[in-house]
RNA sequence: GGGCGUUUAGCUCAGUUGGUUAGAGCACCUGCCUUACAAGCAGGGGGUCAAAGGUUCGAGUCCCUUAACGCCCACCA
């Protein structure tokens, strides 16, 4: 027998060991189809968030789903290196034990890299663990495996022999701190306080005429190579060609003519500085311009600063500020709010960089992407559609990738050098003397594989062959151009496939006042308190219900314990099946000689089936949740576990019983696979476990549209009368006749009227109760007082105003001929009893 | 600057290909400890669907305009 309440963390103790030692999460089936996701490998620098809970619960929804429904199902788990984040760490770490990592040797860092990597991919498991998700551990990868490394390889390798990889010296976006480039996704722009200096470069020879050059980064000007003024500038036009002398340095510098300067900004000159910024590095190839690099890799000055070699960036700022005002050669600070790039992982401000990196060629691979999704076969299908703008879009506009990153956890680049000579290949060349490039790969560069390269890619595995491509990627909204873009133009490039078919896009999930949960703000959540609280059900449900696909959710404790109630009322409606099915054995089971009120249950539990399997298929789980949840609390549990309790005794009860708990138990497993797991086994007759059981189907045959229709009305009746008794304070001693010869044993079970009933009318004060099949007058000594009589006169006015409403509509020739019959006779029924009922009230 | 989205009950959100008195949970009001559940049961109140216009017999739903908010991309010397 089950407890009186439901107790989660009795309930979900053991249960998911038990899974996994009995093998139930194992793909390989081969008398199966195949049905494959792989999961979006989480870093391995902290624990899971609450983004990660939602994230997998919605994977292991469809995992568990199709396992439910016959399928051979493979969902992948794995981590991710993730470079940068795990290496920041890292170095944060050894640098709290008084370690200077960059000191240290490269093979001894990685050491503790990978020491760092098992601690928090032993968290990982165990979260993924208490959250329930049904992964294959046998197949479990992480990006730096051996087999990734090699399909990383060959990706580099063949992509450098198309020449669409390549090394060279561009202006990119470089991390000061973490010392390393970084790919335009990997920036982040915020809006920052600065200001507009206005600075006099003087014209050669001139002590009193200067073109007055405007910058909000003044540090950058040992490195000024020019300035620029648009050539349509009819105020500067005199100047183009003359030369201006930089201020502080004392260097000649030519004005140059050139569209990028824009007459309507700032002081319409513009400084040029090739090297630390993309636009004057254009502008220094139009026009020959030499690119003096002034900072360093760690944000400091460089010797071509002078004597402010060796200050931060920002220190020089202030310094040149100072001594410009010194020198006269400062107009004036404008202060003013600018868009400034950050790095997304230490936040520091971006220096743009003139330097030599890897990149990978987009146009051809972008335009593949573009092209294939236009053929609706073979592209990677978003949901919500909509989401296909925001790839397509980024393959229109896309520019080359950097994808070299100067730190050591990572695939290091597959190239070699020798003087002059470079080697590019799967492994190091055989001769002595060549050294590997010291760089890394971007942690993208190996997601982008993560479809095929998980499953054995690039040799023709049959895990590859039989799981790819894949069915489902679920992933969010944010990590579309990070990870999704780069994953489908690989895949088409290297296995000629899109990688997945479908492509499930969630939201993000915001704190209770919709702001991004971040550290700084201190209102992060953390799913395993949740998890204790509510339980990991409760949590899933909650989380893969609440909103429609592509939304973000706004966190609300609330509703989780809203689920929490509802799993509660499955939990004692279940123990108030087992309580009555204690000696019930298979050979009573019998769906036959069904009353009325069975067939309506069987009929309301076919017709979820049928809706929830749809809603299952279009990956809509929060029409499902709202389709079981008004499924098991008002039919199944408000309507019919009350009627049942009236004929008890007989084994087709207990059999409709049964039959419609246990398609309840099915259809909310995959959602809860804990409670449901509990509840299952202890059902009178089961398969071996819920979770390899087969799901519920539609089945015509207990579809019977006539008693649904007959006892929906009878529910209509039993409700009216409830109304009227309550609306008018009817006490106990009340008398009730019924208008006509329908069978009314339910409803006076239901009503409570076995004494009540009387065959002739009385004089004193009467209500009509009325539905379509059913009609009854209610007889009660009582003196209507004038609230009744105006309570009565506004019934009366509402009634007159619809049924006028519908005299017109019917009357409409168009309504009548264009709208569908069905909904002009249901009209014209509606009519009918509304007139009727205004009959009885007058 | 370009694009996408949101706006529905006090709060958080659903709302299928347009179908005619717009739904849920929570909150609120009334009455109930009715043997599965008071974390419950039976009822109830509450919304001119952001604003204006249009198409249509019919618009929360389709089209146009506007507003507020949010996000993405680009860019700001």
């Amino acid at each position: 027998m089950l407890d009186k309440k439901y107790n989660h963390k009795l309930v979900e103790q053991g249960k998911y060991e038990n899974w996994k030692n009995k093998g139930y999460f194992n793909s390989g089936d081969k008398d199966k189809i195949p049905y494959t996701i792989v999961i979006p490998p989480p870093n391995v620098t902290g624990k899971l968030h609450l983004g990660h809970a939602w994230d997998t619960t919605l994977q292991d929804i469809i995992i568990r789903f199709k396992r439910m429904q016959g399928f051979d199902c493979l969902w992948l788990p794995g981590m991710d290196h993730a470079g940068i984040a795990t290496q920041a760490k890292v170095d944060k770490k050894l640098r709290e034990e008084g370690i200077d990592p960059r000191s240290m040797k490269r093979e001894e860092w990685l050491k503790k890299a990978w020491e760092w990597k098992e601690e928090y991919a032993k968290n990982i498991h165990d979260q993924w663990a208490v959250l329930g998700l049904s992964l294959d551990y046998n197949k479990e990868r992480f990006t730096l495996d051996e087999g990734l490394s090699k399909a990383v390889r060959k990706v580099f390798v063949d992509l450098y022999n198309k020449g669409l990889i390549y090394q060279g010296e561009k202006i990119i976006n470089w991390d000061p701190v973490a010392m390393t480039a970084l790919s335009n996704e990997e920036v982040i722009f915020k809006e920052d306080e600065g200001a507009f200096y206005h600075m006099k470069y003087f014209l050669e020879g001139s002590d009193t005429e200067f073109l007055q050059v405007a910058t909000t980064r003044p540090e950058t000007l040992f490195g000024d190579t020019a300035v620029a003024v648009n050539p349509s500038d009819e105020r500067y036009q005199k100047y183009i060609g003359k030369n201006v002398v930089l201020p502080l340095v004392n260097r000649l510098i030519p004005v140059v003519a050139d569209m990028h300067a824009d007459p309507e900004f700032g002081t319409g000159v513009v400084k040029i500085t090739p090297a630390h910024d993309a636009n004057d590095y254009e502008v220094g190839l139009r026009h020959n311009l030499e690119k003096i690099v002034v900072i360093a890799p760690d944000g400091t000055m460089n010797d071509k600063a002078g004597s402010y070699a060796g200050l931060d960036r920002f220190e020089c700022r202030s310094k040149v500020i100072e001594d410009l005002k010194a020198k006269d050669l400062l107009i004036k600070i404008e202060p003013m709010v600018h868009n400034v790039g950050h790095s997304e992982r230490s936040d520091a401000v971006i220096e743009p960089y003139l330097s030599k990196q890897w990149f990978v060629k987009m146009r051809p691979l972008a335009d593949k992407v573009l092209e294939n999704q236009k053929n609706k076969d073979t592209k990677v299908n978003f949901v919500p559609a909509r989401y296909e703008k925001i790839m397509n879009h980024w393959m229109e506009i896309t520019y080359d990738w950097c994808i070299s990153r100067q730190l050591w956890w990572g695939h290091q680049i597959p190239a070699w050098y020798k003087d002059d000579e470079i080697y590019v290949g799967m492994e190091a060349p055989a001769c002595d003397g060549w050294v590997q490039d010291s760089d890394v790969l971007d942690t993208w560069f190996s997601s982008a594989l993560w479809p095929f390269s998980t499953l054995g890619w690039p040799d023709d595995t049959e895990d590859f062959k039989r799981y790819y491509p894949n069915n489902c990627l679920v992933t969010g909204y944010d990590i579309i151009p990070f990870w999704v873009n780069r994953m489908t133009f690989q895949g088409l490039e290297f296995t000629g496939q899109r990688p997945f078919k479908d492509c499930l896009i969630h939201g993000l999930i915001r704190d209770k006042m919709g702001r991004k949960f971040s550290k700084s703000l201190g209102n992060g959540i953390d799913p395993m308190d949740m998890v204790d609280a509510y339980g990991a059900d409760s949590l899933r449900y909650y989380l893969a219900t609440t909103a429609s696909n592509g939304t973000d959710i706004r966190f609300d404790e609330d509703k989780i314990k809203s689920t929490w109630n509802f799993i509660n009322k499955l939990w004692n409606a279940s123990r108030f099946v087992l309580m009555n099915l204690e000696d019930f054995k298979e050979d009573k089971y019998k769906l036959e000689n069904l009353k009325d009120e069975d067939k309506w249950i069987l009929t309301k539990l076919n017709k979820t089936i049928k809706v929830v399997t749809k809603y299952m298929e279009k990956y809509e789980f929060n029409n499902v949740g709202a389709n079981l949840y008004d499924f098991i609390w008002s039919d199944f549990c408000d309507k019919y576990i009350e009627i049942s309790k009236f004929n008890l005794n007989d084994d087709t009860k207990k059999s409709v019983l049964l039959h419609v708990l246990t398609a309840i138990l099915k259809m909310l497993h995959p959602f809860m696979p804990y409670v449901t797991d509990e509840i299952y086994n202890k059902l009178p007759i089961h398969e071996e476990n819920i979770m390899i059981s087969k799901y519920p189907e539609y089945n015509k045959k207990y579809i019977f549209a006539l008693e649904e229709k007959k006892i929906d009305d009878l529910l209509e009746f039993v409700k009216n009368f409830r109304n009227v008794c309550s609306e008018n304070n009817m006490t106990k001693d009340y008398q009730v006749k019924f208008e006509n010869k329908e069978d009314y044993t339910l409803a006076i079970r239901l009503l409570k009227l076995e004494d009540k009933i009387i065959d002739n009318s009385l004089e004193i004060t009467a209500y009509k109760v009325k539905s379509q099949f059913y009609e009854a007058t209610i007889y009660y000594e009582k003196v209507l007082t004038m609230e009744d009589k105006q309570e009565l006169a506004r019934e009366k006015e509402k009634l007159i105003a619809s049924i006028a409403r519908r005299k017109n509509l019917l009357a409409n020739e168009n309504y009548v001929k264009k709208a569908p019959a069905h909904l002009v006779e249901e009209e014209k029924e509606k009519l009918r009893l509304e007139e009727e009922k205004l009959a009885t009230l007058l």
